[in-house]
DNA sequence: GTGAGAATGTACATATGTGTCAATTCAGAG
DNA sequence: CTCTGAATTGACACATATGTACATTCTCAC
């Protein structure tokens, strides 16, 4: 129920309202993001709002902040981690498609589906996929893969992570994690290690 | 400006109506497809939508039968035509990436982002997404994959082709052409033939 | 406790959307 | 030419949204 910034004895804050605004988008798109059933989920009156925020235009632009500064940023931390094979950078990668608190992928969802109505927030998804494609492919490149594999191959991982988020599947992770060997070895050519694997498989609590 | 159906003197029709729905459905989103803006662009009165449907449900409903007649079906048939190598299978079913004829890609983007704010949609999606898949991993297996490795690889396809709509790239023939080859050979481990690609190029009119 | 100002609430003006109904227009058959 | 019914329209009732102005309440520091 999103109850941050409270220690004040007020209800409401920009947090309070941002947070609500950030469930209504993740469950039901842009357009759901309305003061008027904000206020009412939230039992506060529609108008003090404005206090908090100038206008409607102002907590959505605090919306795709959040999401800028969370997504992305992981994502290019786990390229750049240590690794002594290419599979192993792979599984680095994996932990964002497998952590929530990495990469938020039903955010990254919704902001795409708004970026259909929204010529600003098309090119700032454009933007994000762009620095998110050239860390993947400085990855490949740093262990000796030529530029043009390397491009290919950055985006078939990437696109493959967001062709996922776009089928909102729920999976049992078991069900995930039987396929990643797979997956290793069909964007690295190379088949992960058992030591490899187990590590990966430990950190996201999971006996193989 | 989509003007079908219109051999009757009068101004409107079922089609015309869901024609500009269409439209308006991918620029903006479902909550676009609004009967008020509809009239405006088809300078027509409101109230006249009302004499060929019931009410803006109707209208919703025609569109969602509107995608699962074309993408589906056609995708499907690309997985089952003639094939000597899975490279040629795989170069097959490219044919649909290409060829706004045989899968809109516009059109899935906007149904899709639809899904997050309607169940009865998700599971619309969700149904297509299984019947795509089976699909593929069954034109693997008639190939000699077994099936764990079939299912995968089919996923992959699919996954990128999803994640490659839902990046909303507009990008140069030529240069979505150049990646194919490292795609085939990704997808399916093995290189396509010279005159496998030449024929693909061939008929989407590109010449490498 | 009291005052300042942070936070909330009520009332108003305005815009956009849905859907119904009764009146009207219009094309084509007879 | 005129009748008929298909297609169109404007007026109405209603719901939901935004944002402003002004009054009110509440919390905390003093």
């Amino acid at each position: 129920m999103e109850q941050t910034s409270n220690e004040s004895g007020w209800r409401g804050s920009p947090d309070l309202w941002l947070g609500a605004a950030y469930e209504s988008l993740l469950e039901s798109g842009i357009d759901a993001v309305k003061i008027m059933p904000l206020a009412k989920k939230l039992n506060l009156s529609r108008t003090s709002f404005y206090w908090f925020f100038k206008d409607r235009e102002e907590l959505l632009d605090a919306l795709v902040a959040r999401w800028r500064e969370k997504n992305t940023g992981n994502l290019i931390e786990r390229t750049e981690a240590y690794a002594e094979t290419i599979a192993e950078a792979m599984l680095n990668v994996f932990d964002c498609w497998l952590d929530s608190e990495l990469f938020d992928s039903k955010f990254e969802f919704a902001i795409r589906s708004w970026a259909l109505q929204s010529s600003g927030i098309l090119a700032e998804v454009q933007k994000a996929d762009q620095q998110r494609l050239d860390a993947l492919a400085r990855m490949f490149i740093r262990f000796g893969q030529d530029e043009s594999r390397a491009d290919v191959r950055a985006r078939t991982i990437y696109l493959v992570q967001i062709g996922y988020i776009s089928m909102q599947t729920k999976e049992d992770l078991s069900v995930r994690m039987k396929r990643i060997p797979e997956y290793v070895e069909i964007f690295t050519s190379q088949a992960p290690e058992q030591r490899e694997l187990d590590r990966f498989f430990a950190r996201h609590g999971y006996s193989g």
